[in-house]
DNA sequence: GTCTATAATAGGATAGAC
DNA sequence: GTCTATCCTATTATAGAC
């Protein structure tokens, strides 16, 4: 019962301002300080909730993944699409709900935390962000050149539209979605 | 004459050290400290021939680019090299001698100096690093889909790549060099 | 569960002697 | 041009009262 309740808790008020910073500023560029004062709350109480930044940063990302899995999956069965459109519609719900920094969270993942962490936090940001790419490709593997399986294309298809992913990027390049899904399957050069 | 003395000052030493750190730790990841203990003075001794730490980054990125800028535009000149030919060499240089964290690079670039530096850099950058690839898709026009001008088209392939330059990101993907430049030009789906 | 107080550290930057 | 000494600030984290 108490579990569903529509209080908002201090830990998930914590979690939330903390989803913000981290995926916009990174983990170093964010602070416990500032997550603490932006809710409200003193900055040791923090440490109460979390044993220290480190584990909320990993439980950020472990909300985030796994919200990101369950919208993801679903999208090439909600509809029957095809390989492009559904390419476009998971990649336009993911600017639309992670307007994250993914290149900067792809770094912190392995540079600022311990390395078992950073492991175990890879799978999961594998199997939420780059598994439903995989599938995808799977189920369309006879439109796709061979050469290659799916998790590799998955991997390669999530690094070239992260950059596209963080709203603060939009002056390097104005490509709509739908153009560099393009481009990812039919190439930049002429028929 | 003195200019030409193979002598390496603590200037060149400064920038060299700085180079490594701050093209693979990024800029708030890099400390004066560090550096300074690295080639053996001390870290006030570096306030003397930089203003302060955004000036050396700076200066290491204006360096860093007019190198990029010689080499890059020299390739394709060099030899008759057909357009996937030259964006192979190319590519392969820029991880040859530039094995940097672009992707940290250019958040830096936006969020960790001053407006002013950080419009000036990224004109250096545009100069150096995507220039020789618009001159290249420029150069062969006649092969590449109209929709799209070369300066765009340069943008997204240095965002295609720049997380393969990275020699710390091979753990993800393990895609060649060749296989990235058949994917841009061509496509991954199946003719 | 939240607070105050404070420790411990690290980092950028300046003053001034040599 | 390089050093020592030092300041200032920001940050993570802990101790202990309420």
């Amino acid at each position: 019962m108490s579990e569903n309740m529509a209080r908002v808790t201090t830990r998930q008020l914590i979690l939330q301002t903390a989803e913000v910073h981290f995926m916009r500023d990174g983990y170093k560029g964010t602070s416990t300080r500032q997550i603490a004062k932006e809710i409200g709350i003193t900055q040791p109480n923090l440490y109460h909730h979390f044993k220290n930044k480190e584990s909320l940063y990993i439980a950020v990302l472990e909300m985030v993944a796994s919200k990101a899995l369950e919208d993801l999956k679903s999208i090439p069965a909600e509809v029957q699409l095809n390989l492009e459109e559904s390419l476009i519609k998971m990649t336009h719900y993911l600017r639309k709900t992670h307007p994250y920094n993914f290149s900067v969270m792809m770094n912190d993942m392995k540079t600022e935390i311990s390395q078992e962490s950073s492991l175990a936090l890879y799978r999961i940001f594998q199997k939420a962000y780059l598994q439903p790419f995989a599938d995808l490709f799977d189920a369309h593997s006879d439109q796709i050149r061979s050469d290659y399986d799916s998790q590799l294309l998955a991997n390669h298809f999530f690094l070239v539209i992260a950059p596209y992913m963080n709203p603060d990027n939009l002056s390097y390049s104005r490509l709509t979605i739908e153009a560099i899904v393009d481009f990812f399957l039919n190439g930049v050069v002429k028929d």
